[in-house]
DNA sequence: TAAGCCAATACAAACGTTTGCAGGAAATAG
DNA sequence: CTATTTCCTGCAAACGTTTGTATTGGCTTA
């Protein structure tokens, strides 16, 4: 159990004061090369390391990045901070990762534990049933650079990267009109978050672009689970006309579609289309595999962590949206004309 | 840009002193309940967080957990990161991400980082290549709790948390031998990870328990991917007497067999039987759905987590090795005899 | 040779919290 | 009314680093 070794002790060894060895270590101009090499040479003898409290507190912030996300283990939020990580280890910070549990609470403590510990900024894609974003203020206001991704607040005035949902569930959807389905559905996300919101006007404006009427019991809010997604669609097929697609904003409840129907052997894509979103690294391993709107979590992440970085740097702030646009990935549960061999 | 509140400002406000401020928060005996509520009361009204670089600074440790994996982006790391998020905040500690890539130089780095930072423990899942440990003894010499997880080093004396893989892959492959399977390959990892080579001994054990004869063409070591799961498995299918069943170490590459297997038409699980590893989120939606063994990510992140606590509870260091037995799940790729409807 | 200057290093304060110890007032005992 | 105890609060140091300012010694210059 060693004791570990300061900037004191080095002074000591060196008959000298903590104020140089701290300055031989950053390169200060002021101390001369032999000092300094001296200096380094006994710190790595000695294997001494910043004590990085220490200089936090001195600097009045870390070098940490704090991320909170509704959930880690999704194929996407991993991406992202994956991809968060991998730019943050390039400059020097640690992540300190939260998940929410889609929990407003959870959402708060998480908050006030990064803003404790000091992080030099903050990611964030909120839960499912965030509203208030006062709480988030509290971050900016102490001059915190603030970033959301993915799940953004609508209105506030902050930096925002996200997914062109709408034109991704527009693409997504012409592609399933052009293919010769004509009912389809929707089961879209709570509306208070702007990205379910987007990718539902996008499915709407499809439709209408294209004449085709808007039904409204072909839309059905769902908290976007496998579960739910079969639930639905087993309600959905139950229809006097019952549909002939499904547009569905997550991959799993358009997974949950998929089973339900495979069970019903009403086959896909023939009978019915599903399209889903956000690309799920299962969706490529469905039978039919699942066509999907992909996100390119890693990049977004990557993205996100640049921003913050750039944020940090400048002093002025702009509030601005940063869209990314999402690529449709036409798979076999959409393709309805052609016949791929099994 | 509010400036922060500190202790100090309560303290002016209430004319008295940081001491008693911070004894009061933290319901010191020595002070009046009157003094603790009026304390309490101002500090929720001035908003007061702690400022927890400072404390950590006092305390010579952080309330944090520094968790180096291989990659984030992965069903099972993913998982274990979550569980171990979930105990963490229960016990108001943040969880600090690293990703090694597999590399070793990355590791190191993320060492040094998280004991500059000061973390009150280290939680590690080793990368492949991972052979030398000493980066990680100066950890335990710091009298940081470090607990492996995983991915262990064999002979260490260490504290590991850690799925008992010869007895998953003992069951895997006694199973394929029940389903009537007789040359049975193994795509095996690196041996110089324990767990890969407990894998590859629950394999031979299977088959010399059965009386079947162990060829070494059958057995391949490879990198885990995908891809190489699909060019090994090619590999294979051209030989004289090609294998008719194959147990992988890792999913990722049963899938990469599974799928050169399909697109050769070769019948799975009629003629080729596959069983992977790890049980991955995509394991059930592949056509057919895979046989794997399932390592309950969650719960070994949750696990290791609780270890932690007990270990900074405690000052006795104990060497320990924690083997959680992992489940065989039986899905469709290995079942030969019965036939289930598409 | 003294004034001035530069380079190199030392001094000291600050970041915000925690905690052992000291001290003062009130309360109880004698 | 004094002595002792009890209860509460204040004082001051410490954690390790960073940085503005002071200081030292050696050197140049007039």
């Amino acid at each position: 159990m060693g004791k570990r070794v300061t900037i004191q002790d080095l002074a000591k060894e060196l008959d000298t004061t903590p104020s140089t060895i701290s300055r031989a270590l950053h390169d200060h101009p002021g101390i001369s090369k032999t000092m300094t090499k001296k200096v380094k040479e006994l710190a790595k003898k000695r294997n001494y390391r910043v004590n990085s409290v220490a200089s936090s507190l001195r600097a009045g912030k870390s070098k940490t990045i704090g991320v909170i996300v509704p959930m880690i283990n999704r194929d996407f939020f991993a991406n992202v901070i994956s991809g968060i990580e991998d730019v943050a280890f390039q400059n020097g910070f640690n992540v300190i990762i939260c998940q929410s549990d889609n929990k407003v609470e959870k959402e708060i403590q998480h908050i006030n534990t990064l803003i404790s510990s000091g992080v030099a900024g903050v990611l964030v894609s909120l839960g499912f049933d965030t509203t208030d974003y006062a709480p988030f203020n509290k971050i900016s206001q102490l001059g915190i650079p603030l970033i959301f991704f993915d799940r953004a607040p609508e209105h506030e005035k902050s930096i925002k990267i996200v997914n062109n949902d709408k034109a991704g569930a527009y693409k997504a959807v012409k592609h399933l009109i052009e293919m010769g389905y004509q009912r389809i559905a929707h089961l879209c996300g709570p509306s208070n978050l702007p990205l379910y919101k987007e990718r539902k006007e996008g499915y709407l404006d499809a439709l209408r672009d294209a004449g085709l009427p808007v039904e409204e019991r072909l839309i059905i809010t769902h908290n976007l689970t496998r579960e739910a997604g079969y639930n639905i669609t087993k309600k959905l097929m139950k229809y006097k006309n019952p549909p002939d697609a499904i547009f569905s904003a997550s991959d799993y409840s358009a997974l949950g579609a998929l089973l339900y129907l495979k069970e019903e052997r009403i086959k896909v894509p023939e009978e019915v289309g599903i399209v889903g979103f956000s690309n799920e690294g299962f969706t490529k391993l469905t039978g039919p595999e699942l066509s999907t709107v992909d996100q390119h979590g890693k990049e977004i992440g990557k993205y996100s962590a640049k921003v913050f970085f750039e944020e940090m740097a400048s002093d002025v702030f702009i509030p601005r949206t940063i869209i990314l646009d999402p690529k449709l990935i036409v798979r076999r549960s959409s393709l309805r004309n052609q016949k791929l061999s099994d």
